[in-house]
DNA sequence: TTTTGAGTTGTTCGA
DNA sequence: GTCGAACAACTCAAA
């Protein structure tokens, strides 16, 4: 990696091109572009071709915006220089380099397969007209082929992935957030973030983010200043129960690199707070994100094809729109399931157990085809990520990389009874159902029975499946494409 | 090369 | 309510 640099980039400017790293802090790309001590442009380009990047969904559009919206202010306050482009980011980078005449580009790497292409073709194209053009490790704490088996091999499974990452280098101390930025003082074009169109207009939907999240670095902050001081004492003993608001909520934070793992792993282990499992499990978590990213690297369609070739066989059920729609909108008639799926509509997230009984309902009860939910994942999550939701997808189908998946089929009403016994989280995202007791709330009644729950009851829906049948027949399903 | 132990997150049934 | 066993067979990792 090691290459000859030109000498002339004495005051010249440098780009640093920002993509999944929108912050300041912890950021290497931009710290190496402060350290030349060159004036400087921080450049976001908005790539619609989906050969590169998979197109945002409209959760993750809504994000984007917010979070841009939040590093131009930060930038402008230190007196550097945001620019804003749309289009082919080969050619967008390319030309702010001739247009600034510029010394240096700068980036975090990227790991999916399209990613990789082009920024080694800027690379390459940056190089070829005598420029330095870096790239640096800010988005993962375990780049994917620094951790493999002895043959070169990549894991297929997460505690040999983690074991291994244990025994390399430690992670890096996060970097210092440079105080200024000695932007450039040239007439350059920029977008306006609005013209991108990145909100909702008609309809608003995005009242309920709004109520819950704060995109960008310093929500991300204190999203993980909060979960240090206030959660992650009880981590390990909550963080399975919906209603315990023990999560990070993180996620869409890293997704959007506001935050990077470093940062994150370097906060949760510095804390004294409650027993130290707490957060060597939290920590593992972030591993999971690292093993997910691993097998997006090794795996480049990860959200379309089957790890397990033999589940290309799966007789699911033909895509029965209304049913499908059921599911998303949360009319199932399974409360779990539709507290689930309505947290998620109205704030663009949901709780990670709960992620798992609803991809489990619709794959295992409704026999539908993993990537439908995925699919819808990815347009509602504000986290939606191309490692970890692909990846979280198959391993609930069971056509992932780990073994054993045959009995996982969860019953969403003993995870109900489970993790929400006071059904407090059931009350809050299915109203019609808020003046069950406990006892009540995990399990409506088929259809044709008399209630005795009063008018309020009757506006929601039976079960749209028996739980126990449909059961039987996703292990029958399974049984079909077993290998031998 | 062969062998051995293990594999995030579960459910049901019967005692 | 709680507990242990059964639920298959296979793949993966590492010795």
């Amino acid at each position: 990696m090691e290459q000859p640099r030109p000498t002339d980039t004495h005051g010249r400017p440098s780009i640093v091109w920002l993509r999944d790293d929108l912050r300041l802090a912890d950021n290497p790309a931009l710290s190496a572009a402060v350290d030349e001590g060159n004036p400087l442009v921080l450049l976001f380009v908005l790539d619609d071709n989906p050969e590169v990047v998979r197109p945002r969904g409209a959760a993750g559009r809504w994000w984007l915006h917010g979070s841009l919206h939040s590093l131009g202010e930060r930038v402008a306050e230190r007196g550097g220089r945001l620019i804003l482009r749309r289009g082919d980011a080969f050619v967008e980078v390319l030309k702010l380099v001739e247009e600034l005449d510029a010394g240096a580009v700068f980036w975090n790497r990227r790991y999916g397969a399209g990613e990789r292409t082009q920024d080694s073709a800027v690379k390459r194209a940056v190089r070829d007209t005598g420029r330095v053009a870096e790239s640096f490790q800010g988005t993962l704490m375990y780049e994917p082929w620094t951790v493999t088996r002895e043959d070169g091999q990549p894991y297929g499974v997460y505690s040999a992935f983690w074991r291994a990452c244990a025994k390399t280098a430690e992670p890096r101390d996060p970097l210092a957030e440079p105080q200024k930025l000695n932007g450039v003082d040239a007439e350059l074009a920029c977008d306006a973030l609005d013209s991108w169109e990145l909100l909702p207009t008609a309809p608003d939907w995005a009242g309920g983010f709004r109520e819950e999240w704060t995109p960008g670095e310093p929500g991300a902050q204190s999203r993980l200043e909060e979960f240090v001081r206030e959660r992650i004492a009880r981590y390990s003993g909550q963080r399975d129960r919906p209603g315990a608001e023990a999560s990070s909520r993180l996620s869409p934070h890293l997704r959007f690199g506001e935050i990077s793992p470093f940062q994150v792993r370097a906060a949760v282990l510095a804390s004294r707070n409650g027993a130290a499992e707490n957060r060597s499990k939290f920590v593992a978590e972030l591993g999971w994100r690292e093993f997910n990213y691993s097998l997006l690297f090794f795996n480049p369609n990860l959200d379309s094809e089957n790890m397990r070739r033999n589940f290309d066989g799966f007789p699911w059920n033909r895509a029965d729109s209304a049913i499908l729609e059921k599911w998303q909108h949360g009319q199932t008639g399974i409360p779990l399931v539709d507290a689930g799926m309505r947290q998620l509509w109205h704030s663009g997230w949901m709780h990670n157990r709960v992620r798992m009984v609803v991809a489990s309902f619709l794959i295992k009860n409704l026999l539908i085809d993993w990537r439908e939910g995925e699919q819808w994942f990815w347009d509602t999550l504000v986290d939606a990520d191309p490692a970890n939701n692909a990846a979280n997808w198959q391993w609930v189908a069971g056509s992932g990389v780990d073994s054993a998946p045959f009995f996982r089929v969860f019953n969403p009403v003993l995870q109900s009874s489970k993790f929400d016994p006071q059904g407090d989280y059931i009350r809050r995202w299915v109203p019609e159902l808020a003046h069950l007791p406990a006892k009540q709330i995990h399990e409506r009644p088929a259809g044709g029975e008399v209630t005795l729950d009063g008018a309020a009851a009757d506006s929601y829906p039976r079960p749209i499946v028996d739980l126990k049948a449909t059961r039987a027949a996703a292990l029958a399903a399974f049984d079909q494409i077993k290998s031998h």
